[in-house]
DNA sequence: TTGTATGCGTTATCAG
DNA sequence: CTGATAACGCATACAA
């Protein structure tokens, strides 16, 4: 492989003409650039960026790090920051923590000792030791899908808590009383949690009691959804209505609940939170809380490259979020209300 | 930040001994080793790996290029491949071709710029300047979700031809003798041309007629699935069966029909393929032609790691597929069979 | 087991 | 507008 030097011995010029052929075509003479340019082509220069990150210590590169690419939201806003940092000639190292604190750590260990210029991170816990020894080193980085509204990091997300109350809203609007709510483990996401507060509170303000038991925790994947709702079904008063923590949970909870018998939306109402792509092809089409998880995934790469220039002010960005009724909520059949006390199954 | 010469200053040895205790521990005696790490320590030394890239003109990075990392196929093999990569402690950077030709190009001049060690890419055009170009220059590469069975590239990949035959020949064994297909663009995906290839010999070995209007290509997406299908049912005499390029299409495709006024499966039977995640949550369940995908990227790792250790003997994996029998298919309905002629919109 | 010296490909500083 | 040359942080041959 060739290098610069190669390329200046045959263009008979030096290596620092070289170098600005390639950086600042216009600060060399017409005439030597053509040399050069020939020269390249003659012994098939190819640009070596890893040694210009080194000479530089800018490696142009960005690590992003997400729970699950599985996740189509997560994979909706990996594409943001991709698409953006494309734009931007940024390369983009990504990371799957499968919602481990541990892995977190190493994938951010590795990606630091890699040079990256900066990390977007869909964390797992916001108030944790990574974060802040990230804060204290000065590392730049952008939270997404970030729970955070205030304080010294740099966050792009949605507020959860306001998510869950108007999920919950919507179903009381509809008339139902027991309302349950599956989530994904607070341990594992503090999103899930917020979203139970909103739930919660929603509850509380329209005089509605708060019963424990109709709160299920579980894994963020499909097959927590169905064995969830399977769960809540078997309660002596179940509820009629469900709010899952993400699409994906309702997604099974649908299903789970079909196979327990019900039909929905009749027998059952479901809001989801994200509004993965699919939301709107299920059966029934799914009533959700959106998240704009494109827009967030760029405006997190935008915020972080902001951030690398000028590592001062702190910023965060809370997007909209949008009840989308669809048809998996339909108002409170009584006659199917808790008081038959049967258990459906 | 402090360097290996720090580090060797402090603990009064010299560099070597440093960069020994990293990457060679045992090659020193115990003593000095302890002395060393205190060193490392006490100035908070940090490990720069893009400095080692460089010198040992060996970055640990493999570049990934794949057309959409919201196709949830695609994102399974990501995560195959990003779990293998991290076993292996090589870092993987992303890209998204959207499809394009000029996208990948790009991309990978891009990526080879950084001095990835190898590249895993899921070409939309395998016979293109692209590839011979790498295969010219000797660049480690595998293709994966790859139509290609021997010659000088390694790949992995499923038989698509096959694919689209037993899927057709589900189909047909359930009496339809009318089978749609929606496939991606072949322009822009050779797979979809293959598994079409399988679709229509099966119907020939049958001998069933080949009906070119029963073919519609279409974008690789929910909505592509959605418009395809109310197209093909407007044909004079429709199918009662389609087979779908992928689990995308055919999810659009079921909400398309049913927006159509069909009722699934009587009246409409529709295989898709990949199997996604969430096939068997769809409504009806989704019967489909499994495709391996996270073990599919896993491989392609495995084999670019080979490869980048021995460039020789390029190596093709053929994995199975599987016919998933669901709830989308079912046994021709004969009174609503092509003979009735009408118009079902 | 440890040290010395050199090189990796580029940028950047300083002269000219 | 161009050239000479010193970094950048680490690995590695070779020597001791």
């Amino acid at each position: 492989m060739s290098t610069i030097r190669d390329v200046a011995r045959l263009a008979q010029v030096s290596t620092a003409t070289v170098s600005r052929v390639i950086n600042s075509p216009d600060s060399v003479r017409e005439k030597t650039r053509e040399k050069v340019l020939r020269a390249m082509k003659m012994c098939n220069y190819k640009y070596n960026a890893l040694a210009r990150g080194f000479a530089t210590k800018k490696s142009n590169t960005i690590g992003l790090i997400i729970p699950n690419i599985n996740n189509p939201v997560f994979a909706e806003s990996t594409l943001g920051v991709q698409e953006y940092a494309e734009e931007k000639q940024i390369k983009v190292i990504l990371g799957n923590t499968s919602y481990k604190i541990s892995q977190e750590e190493s994938l951010i260990k590795a990606l630091r000792e890699s040079q990256v210029d900066g990390l977007i991170i869909t964390t797992t816990n916001p108030k944790g030791e990574i974060i802040k020894s990230l804060t204290d080193e000065g590392i730049p980085f952008v939270l997404l899908f970030s729970t955070v509204k205030n304080g010294p990091v740099s966050a792009v997300g949605v507020d959860n808590y306001r998510g869950g109350y108007v999920a919950t809203e919507h179903l009381i609007s509809l008339g139902h009383r027991r309302i349950g709510m599956i989530a994904g483990s607070f341990t594992v996401t503090d999103r899930s949690y917020h979203r139970w507060h909103g739930y919660r509170q929603c509850l509380k303000d329209h005089g509605l009691p708060y019963d424990k038991d109709l709160l299920v925790q579980t894994e963020y994947s499909l097959s927590g959804g169905r064995d969830s709702i399977k769960q809540l079904l078997k309660h002596g008063s179940p509820p009629s209505a469900v709010f899952c923590s993400n699409d994906y949970i309702a997604l099974g909870a649908i299903k789970g609940a079909r196979e327990a018998g019900l039909s929905l939306p009749e027998d059952l109402s479901i809001v989801g939170f994200d509004d993965m792509p699919t939301a709107s092809y299920m059966v029934p089409a799914l009533t959700t809380i959106r998240q704009p998880a494109y827009e967030m995934g760029r405006r997190a790469c935008e915020l972080l490259l902001q951030k690398m220039e000028n590592p001062e002010k702190p910023e965060q960005h809370m997007m909209e979020t949008k009840l989308i009724v669809r048809e998996s909520t339909a108002a409170v059949q009584y006659d199917t209300e808790a008081e038959d006390g049967g258990d459906r199954q």
